[in-house]
DNA sequence: CCTTGTGTTCTCCG
DNA sequence: CCGGAGAACACAAG
């Protein structure tokens, strides 16, 4: 499940391949994942360079270099779900494991919807097995309103203490839904959201605005904590995501409490971890050091 | 049946 | 009755 550790990667790992790279090409094979009219998708790419890759909660951000003579600057967002993967590769990179980047029967598999080829070699996939991801390219005031629905940036440095006090003050829905909920915080997802409380001492069921100063103070530390360590470790892999690379992460191996319902509490020996339903997701938390 | 990120719709309350 | 908050649901496929 990409959430923002793993975006963070792919976003560093695709600068590292794209940026100022001529776009020669773009193949759309399932116009499901795209939010535009095909032809409109493919004619504000191609012939294009990326000017910049940013990231903005779990979502990517494509600057679309503009050519003289244009009128409008566009941007290629791109979502990826919880299965979607954007993997980059050169022709020193061979495609799933086996197969040569130049083989084109590689990319026509069926879960990868859209191609992009680049000039001096080298393809970027759009792959998403359940695409409940999509790209979508947007003009600066479509950009615009895309960003106004998203909250506050964990790792950056409007996430203040302070902020994230005053955004908890008046929330009267549990601090789980809270974390969750891309308005307030953009970035986290249900498995930092659980490994963040379980780091905090504070249990999910909480209800926002009756948390004691000093427990804010532990949440705010430990989304910062978990999403860096996260980020230094390349994210979580289960089973989709993999980097710009096509590498998996380690953060897995550091879990705390994420998918570990019934078994032994890291904290408590003698306590199983619990797992709810919060939400209308599942929830893995310790009732015995988690209040 | 389970899994989850996001977008939409429904419900409740003041 | 309006607006907003919060909850519930829909989506897809393994």
């Amino acid at each position: 499940m990409p959430e923002l550790p793993e975006i963070e990667t792919i976003k560093t790992g695709l600068a590292e391949k794209i940026l100022n790279r001529l776009i020669l090409s773009v193949e759309v094979g399932n116009e499901s994942v795209i939010r535009n009219r095909k032809q409109n998708f493919i004619a504000a790419l191609s012939g294009h360079r990326i000017g910049s890759v940013e990231r903005r909660g779990k979502m990517l951000i494509f600057e679309i270099k503009q050519l003289p003579g244009e009128k409008k600057q566009h941007h290629l967002l791109a979502r990826l779900g919880m299965t979607g993967r954007l993997v980059y590769f050169g022709p020193e990179d061979t495609l799933w494991g086996s197969q040569s980047f130049k083989d084109k029967k590689s990319f026509t598999h069926k879960h990868c919807h859209v191609v992009f080829t680049f000039q001096k070699e080298g393809v970027l996939l759009f792959c998403d097995t359940r695409r409940f991801g999509y790209m979508e390219i947007v003009d600066d005031q479509g950009l615009e309103e895309k960003l106004r629905g998203f909250g506050l940036e964990p790792l950056g440095k409007d996430f203040t203490l302070p902020a994230f006090r005053s955004l908890l003050g008046n929330k009267k829905t549990n601090i789980k839904a809270l974390l969750l909920n891309q308005r307030y915080v953009a970035g986290i997802g249900n498995i930092y959201a659980d490994e963040i409380l379980f780091e905090a001492r504070v249990s999910p069921c909480r209800q926002a605005d009756d948390l004691a100063p000093e427990e804010i103070k532990n949440i705010y530390q430990a989304i910062r904590k978990v999403l860096k360590q996260a980020v230094a470790n390349r994210g979580t892999t289960f089973s989709d995501y993999v980097d710009a690379d096509g590498n998996r992460g380690s953060f897995q191996k550091r879990l705390k409490v994420y998918g570990r319902g019934g078994e032994g509490c890291l904290r408590c020996p003698d306590a199983k971890i619990s797992k709810i339903r919060i939400g209308g997701r599942g929830t893995c938390f310790c009732e015995r050091c988690q209040k």
